[in-house]
RNA sequence: GCCUUGGUAGCUUAGUAGGUAGAGCAUCACAUUGGUAUUUUACAAAAAUGUGAAGGUCUUGAGUUCAAUUCUCAGCCAAGGCUCCA
């Protein structure tokens, strides 16, 4: 019920935003004005203004909602309706969508729009909202059209909502991970590379290495075969795939002395030469090759985004060739690979999509309609099976066939592909991909692409994000950090530092001529797990003195015990430590 | 690619109605007091205080000007949004 208010409130909101604008810029044409998440905004066409234009405009705001309009609803009939909107196109062109005569608008005092609301009662309900931001917006979404200006914004039913909303903001920018990537010094961006290319420093290494020896190991268990494979080849290659038609101006495309090549954007036609270079059998399937895949991709400028996305990435990546009885088990043995990923990493808020092909798209689509119908109608049989819950999405298949992504949200509450499982039908065809039966004829493999733990810079992008970097001891870059009280303790320091790196874990010593309290904050900062302070007690006693993450500190700890302990919870990837 | 915002020392930033820049933290050095300290998270210190040094072609280029970090234009880079995402 709250939630119902408050969603009136909002989009009363973006009527008075407006209603405001409208009389501020009458040049200005409204397109729509939704409730969106966290607030709403509203798009206007013919509209100049920068950030600093939002003062004027909330006070004209205030000065419509003081006046006390009531938001009065009445129906009008399609032509009187059109009679209404004849200076605003774009609200037109959304009645011409509209199926039903009786069309419903809103007017508070002189300001009439078209809606089906609801409302709250007057314009002094309205009391504490803020315009948040501007940023362009293509009229129904479409980069064809026109660019809009679409002014953010956000209401609470009270001050402190309000307030605790806008702090909240200021605290996801801070936890985002790229500032929090570039305290804890995990990667830096340089500008000299280049946009969209992230550089990992040591510790961002440390933490990349460890999820890639996990996938591998995991992935081999599970009967995966390691390939490598070039990350360039001659255009020809994606040529056939038909990678070349569909995203063009999406590789990195290159002469070398009359030769056409191109950085590869994704692994499958590699690993399909592999495939082809052998006669297979039915008895040989399925065969699971998977490479942790250096991938490159031109994305425009404006879709880059930290370690989210960029134009260099690594990509755990695998090519599935099974026969049609087997793409059950296999799917569903991937999904499992998947949750198993999902669970170790700490991974909760995430949801599976069915994204799906979109019929009317013949140019991104692969032209087969009965292919498909069948891919996803395998798919979606699977996937309610294992009574997974999902949304379905049109339109979001790969070009090759449908796909089950693995969907999450950054800090700022944008959704993002980390893992995706797709059934294609097409590639197999294109390459000519095939294996002896037992029947002795040739047969069609059909090959799944997935990916386990996605591309390792967008998951360790969410980790980041998700930890708040406070990493798991597994993944810690430094897991352990010796502090010493005074000079005398050092040697003592070094023979625990010795000694814990030989048990193989990543340690540091602080001797720095500091106090502890300051050594402790540092190492507080830096999200490091586990903090050993050594004394002359500890040094006399060959005891140590052990603080974790939660701010408890165990005396008279043997150092034998410690390393057990600590190895056996990293051999557990546990989220959490404690002694 | 488009819209908005921004780019000043390693980090966080102030500032200049156009006269070549300050601060805090961090770093390094020296001095003074202390005199070898028994322990854990942010108004704290179980070393403290002081002095000093180093660190900036004020994102790049062009234009206007006697003079540009500041104004204008163009580019580069970043952040947020739109579109896209094999």
């Amino acid at each position: 019920m709250a939630n119902d208010n408050l969603e009136k409130l909002r989009h009363s909101s973006a009527h008075l935003l407006a209603q405001a604008i409208k009389s501020l810029y009458p040049k200005v044409k409204l397109g729509v004005g939704p409730v969106i998440e966290n607030g709403f905004y509203y798009d206007f066409d013919n509209l100049e203004i920068k950030e600093s234009d939002f003062n004027k405009i909330e006070n004209k705001m205030r000065g419509i909602i003081k006046r006390n309009y009531k938001f009065v609803k009445s129906k009008k009939q399609r032509k009187a309706a059109e009679k209404i909107l004849k200076d605003e196109p774009y609200k037109l062109e959304l009645l011409k969508g509209l199926k039903n005569n009786d069309i419903t608008f809103y007017q508070d005092g002189d300001f009439v729009d078209l809606c089906k609301g609801p409302h709250v009662n007057s314009s002094k309900d309205v009391k504490f909202f803020k315009l948040t931001k501007i940023a362009g917006a293509y009229w129904k979404g479409d980069s064809k059209n026109k660019m809009l200006t679409r002014i953010y914004g956000t209401a609470f039913h009270n001050e402190n909502e309000l307030k605790d909303y806008l702090k909240l903001e200021a605290e996801a920018e801070e936890k985002n991970h790229v500032n929090l990537g570039k305290r804890l010094g995990l990667f830096v961006i340089d500008e000299t590379i280049g946009k969209g290319l992230p550089l990992l420093t040591p510790k961002g290494t440390t933490i990349r290495r460890v999820l890639e020896r996990f996938i591998q190991d995991e992935e081999i268990k599970r009967g995966y075969q390691y390939t490598r494979t070039p990350v360039l080849a001659k255009s020809d290659l994606y040529k056939i795939s038909g990678h070349i038609d569909h995203f063009r101006d999406d590789m990195f495309i290159f002469d070398a002395n009359g030769e056409e090549f191109a950085l590869r954007p994704m692994t499958c036609p590699h690993q399909f030469m592999i495939y082809k270079s052998e006669l297979r059998s039915y008895r040989d399937l399925p065969i699971k090759y998977a490479e942790i895949a250096d991938l490159f991709r031109n994305e425009k400028t404006g879709e880059l985004h930290g370690l989210i996305r960029v134009r260099q990435f690594s990509l755990a990546d695998a090519h599935i060739f099974c026969r049609d009885d087997q793409v059950e088990k296999e799917f569903e043995n991937v999904l499992d690979l998947i949750q198993y990923v999902m669970k170790t990493l700490g991974f909760k808020d995430y949801w599976y999509r069915f994204s799906k092909w979109d019929p009317k798209d013949k140019k991104k689509y692969v032209n087969n309609p009965k292919a498909w119908k069948n891919t996803q109608k395998i798919m979606k049989n699977i996937v309610d099976k294992l009574k997974l819950k999902y949304v379905e999405a049109d339109g979001e298949a790969a070009f090759y066939g449908p796909k089950l992504d693995i969907q999450m949200r950054n800090v700022f509450g944008k959704e993002d592909t980390v893992f995706t499982v797709q059934i294609d039908f097409a590639l197999p065809e294109k390459f000519e991909l095939t294996y002896e039966g037992e029947d002795g004829k040739k047969h069609r493999p059909i090959v799944i692409h997935r990916s386990s733990i996605g591309c390792l810079e967008r998951t360790i992008a969410m980790l980041i994000e998700h930890t708040g970097g406070n990493f798991p001891l597994w993944l810690s870059p430094t897991q352990i950090r010796i502090l010493t009280i005074n000079d005398k303790n050092i040697k003592f320091a070094n023979e625990v530092l010795d000694k814990l790196s030989e048990e193989g874990l990543r340690v540091e010593l602080n001797d720095r001529n500091e106090s502890i309290p300051k050594k402790v904050r540092d190492a507080q900062v830096e999200k490091i797990p586990i903090v050993i302070t050594i004394g002359d007690k500890e040094q006399k006693n060959k005891k140590l003195a052990v603080r974790t993450l939660n701010g408890k500190v165990k005396f008279n700890v043997n150092i034998n015990k410690l390393a057990t302990i600590v190895k056996e919870n990293i051999e557990n990837k546990n989220a959490k430590f404690s002694i």
